[in-house]
DNA sequence: TCGCTTTATCCGATATACGGATACGGTATT
DNA sequence: AATACCGTATCCGTATATCGGATAAAGCGA
């Protein structure tokens, strides 16, 4: 009984062994299936899970309505309670709350889609999207995230984010998702610092071919950038340096004000 | 060895033992927490679960930034993780794809707050909101789902599924949003049959005192009822018999247009 | 009809999660 | 200040739920 040293140390060891196991497979399941939907196969790979172990978890997660499989082709993908779950996210949000005026007010001035984004992970998470006119094609609304390293508001992100956390990502691989997207760490680290300095960041064809895009960092009372704000408009807009500027000007004004909002004020 | 059967029959009584426990309970948890965001003993008492257990999830779930915890008041909420997963469900989402052009264009048109809505479980939930002008206050963004009985929206999704679900909706409790909200299932009754020979809802004041809605079902090939359009407005927008006229006109063939798109054809 | 891939289910061993008990830390109460 | 109390954190032995290899069934293409 009082060998019980031995047992503790094993536990001790065995850090990495014991934790609600189940759960957080399930979940890395979940959010597999939110990148990638697909057939249960190729999650069970994706994720070096044992088949009959992946297949009662999808059973499970399936049952409860957290992933809907299509009948036809056995393809899973996120189910409508994780969409109500989700949603409960921006009721708490206290960044949104602040911001949603100012965005409002600037959709309705201007000609461009106006978005709230914030980082998680290595990417760029839109909370809030607001299209004024049907114009502008864009592929930026909610379920459609990018990585950091491309389209102006993750790199805004970026270019405030904690030194160390910025090397890890910039040591990460780097997506094309178009032929102008930037994928060069070196190139990158250089819109970064232009980006600090200059105090918002602008993006052409790097996300979309004929769209381009203008962001501003949202800070809070602790001087930390908790978001972006981010106008996204088509090509053509940005050949205009008048237009452009006008725009600036309301970017700067939209972010500065909910900065203001959040509890931040200006000073070093 | 082979007094298996004695094994094989526990197991099948047994039904309600052995299943992904752990998993089952942290969603339950998530879920609670969306619609009761707070502390860690109201959720465990809430879904009586003993502490150490729900303890042990709660860490879990927050270290993987599924919930967050306010540091100061150990008040836990939905953490963005959960967004992130959930938003991959519009992705994914037909209907969603084939109403947005309808329902941009009819909030382009007029002056309301125009919604796709859908059934989860016993609420209406809000898939996609374009709200104009920023006059119509309203708290039916996302993150604010209501129960089927009040609203428009609810009623009409209501109207028109399945007796058995019907039925069940119609023994649960009603809570009372507005001094007008309908709480009798027997007025409940006569409300929905009226929306489904007249094809559309009404309500005004019974979800908040301010604001009036009509809604209108969308129907997919399969002649089933898979979402509602609903345009919200306020309150002294419906005294006009001539505003109520236009706006219903414009919200039916929204719902039209939708339908026609998702392949339904009408016919009996 | 026959292979082949994908999905579903079984079952025993064992590691894993459960929950009672206990300790801790902060805030209200007198 | 001292005490009481509520909410939170952790420990540990036991029972049991979970794992995964194996096997069966079902689709699918040829």
């Amino acid at each position: 009984m009082r060998v019980a040293m031995a047992p503790k140390k094993q536990d001790r060891q065995a850090d990495k062994a014991p934790a609600l196991k189940g759960v957080r497979r399930s979940l890395q399941v979940l959010e597999y299936i939110a990148l990638n939907p697909g057939r249960a196969t190729d999650v069970a790979e994706g994720l070096n899970v044992s088949w009959a172990t992946l297949h009662r978890t999808l059973s499970e997660l399936e049952q409860g309505g957290f992933i809907a499989r299509d009948a036809d082709s056995n393809r899973y993908s996120i189910g409508p309670r994780m969409w109500f779950i989700g949603t409960a996210y921006l009721a708490e949000h206290k960044v949104l709350e602040a911001a949603r005026p100012y965005l409002d007010a600037a959709a309705e001035a201007g000609d461009y889609t106006v978005q709230l984004v914030e980082r998680s992970g290595r990417l760029a998470v839109t909370l809030y999207s607001y299209q004024t006119a049907g114009e502008v094609i864009t592929k930026s609304t909610y379920g459609y995230h990018f990585p950091l390293h491309c389209g102006s508001k993750g790199q805004v992100l970026l270019a405030y984010s904690a030194p160390a956390d910025m090397e890890e990502f910039l040591a990460g691989p780097f997506e094309s998702l178009t032929p102008e997207t930037v994928t060069q760490p070196k190139e990158l680290r250089k819109i970064l610092k232009e980006i600090k300095s200059q105090g918002y960041g602008q993006t052409i064809g790097d996300v979309q071919h004929f769209t381009g895009s203008l962001s501003a960092p949202v800070f809070d009372r602790a001087q930390q950038v908790v978001g972006a704000v981010c106008f996204i408009t088509k090509r053509s807009a940005f050949r205009d340096a008048e237009t452009v500027e006008k725009m600036l000007e309301t970017l700067l004004r939209t972010a500065h004000s909910t900065s203001l909002a959040l509890g931040w004020r200006p000073g070093a």
